[in-house]
DNA sequence: ACCTGAACACCGTTCAAGT
DNA sequence: ACCTGAACACCGTTCAAGT
């Protein structure tokens, strides 16, 4: 038994079953063990969150070429995140619910410096990266929350529902979401992602 | 008893108490009843986090300026998201965690509109509703997290602490990070977010 | 219809007791 | 030191029984 042995455990648990699959009985259960060995390496549940959380964020953050073109740099680590996300939507809750921990905070490093690489300036600099995090984080959070609704069921048929219920909307009061909805099946959520990634390069660009 | 009264209290615990502090049990002793009242005038839990949440939300909708100029307009309805939720972090919590429900969608429905009004074109159009409302939910998400750290202690010195260990970094490691420990005590959380808005319209401006 | 409250099926966490 | 597992203090939710 230790530290790592557990984590992978949790990973593994939270990667077949989801958020609500990592629990201290089914841990236990799975590595044959009772509460006090798991106790002894782990402070509690959430340490087990935070640590599975480090790992995958660390294995993105590795990734990412610090040597390129910043602005090409800033996109692949932000497509690496979104991909390791959608892969294991609940280090987006982690990440969403635990923002200036340790996970955020190696983000929050390499976003700032890659801003810092595009030469944006002074204060401005601050904001930017504060943006950029937020709006990373929040589509964390949507990724981990569609993943939640979803749980286990087909996820193209979860946003046909979806697609379903806003179709049948009041037309004068929710024109927007309707042409939304109409839009929805041809919907790619990383080619989205990616897109508010750009127009937010676009808008930091304006501040030089 | 009605379904009212119920939310108004629910509403009243989680403005006093934070997240934590709305159980059933609370819920049922401060109405003086018992578990089948409650649930016979709402769903579950859920159902109940959401009623208050649409209350709140509701509120900062009837207050937006359409008419008024639509860039103003989005900056104003940012704006009043970000002080309800700011008085309310519970509701920050519940929009990120529920995206595509009642209350976000009413929000997404508004944003879609000004951001139409602003004559972003075709596709563009739901990227950057899309766009804007990962970084508002994504604040929302951040600004619930961080009352749920502090939760009851005094919130200046929960930034402090935060501050003083990202001071103590290796700053061979985090060198923008701690840069940005230094900025943390003159940081204002409403001028930042406003200034993301910014970053985010001028970005949007460039799709014309 | 509307409400009561004991009971159920879970949680995370602790801790005396063992090796 | 490392581990066991009964027990504790909570949850949200249900449901037979009352009015």
């Amino acid at each position: 038994m230790s530290r790592e042995v557990i984590i992978r455990a949790a990973t593994d648990l939270l990667d077949s079953g989801g958020e609500s699959a990592l629990t201290l009985r089914a841990l236990t259960t799975r590595l044959k063990t009772g509460y006090g060995a798991v106790y002894h390496h782990v402070a509690d549940k959430d340490d087990l969150l935070a640590a599975a959380t480090d790992e995958v964020v660390a294995r993105v953050l590795a990734g990412v070429a610090v040597d390129a073109e910043p602005r090409q740099a800033l996109r692949g680590l932000a497509l690496g995140l979104f991909d390791e996300i959608d892969a294991h939507p609940w280090v987006g809750a982690q990440l969403a619910r635990h923002p200036l921990e340790s996970a955020t905070l190696e983000i929050y490093e390499c976003v700032g410096r890659l801003l810092d690489a595009l030469a944006v300036p002074g204060r401005a600099l601050f904001d930017a990266a504060g943006a950029l995090m937020n709006y990373v984080l929040g589509v964390a959070g949507q990724n981990a929350a569609q993943a939640r609704s979803a749980e286990g069921a087909d996820r193209a048929a979860f946003l046909a529902a979806v697609a379903g219920r806003w179709a049948r909307l009041d037309p004068g009061r929710y024109p927007f979401v309707r042409k939304a909805a109409a839009r929805l099946p041809e919907h790619d959520d990383r080619e989205q992602f990616l897109a508010g990634i750009d127009i937010f390069l676009a808008g930091i660009a304006t501040l030089g």
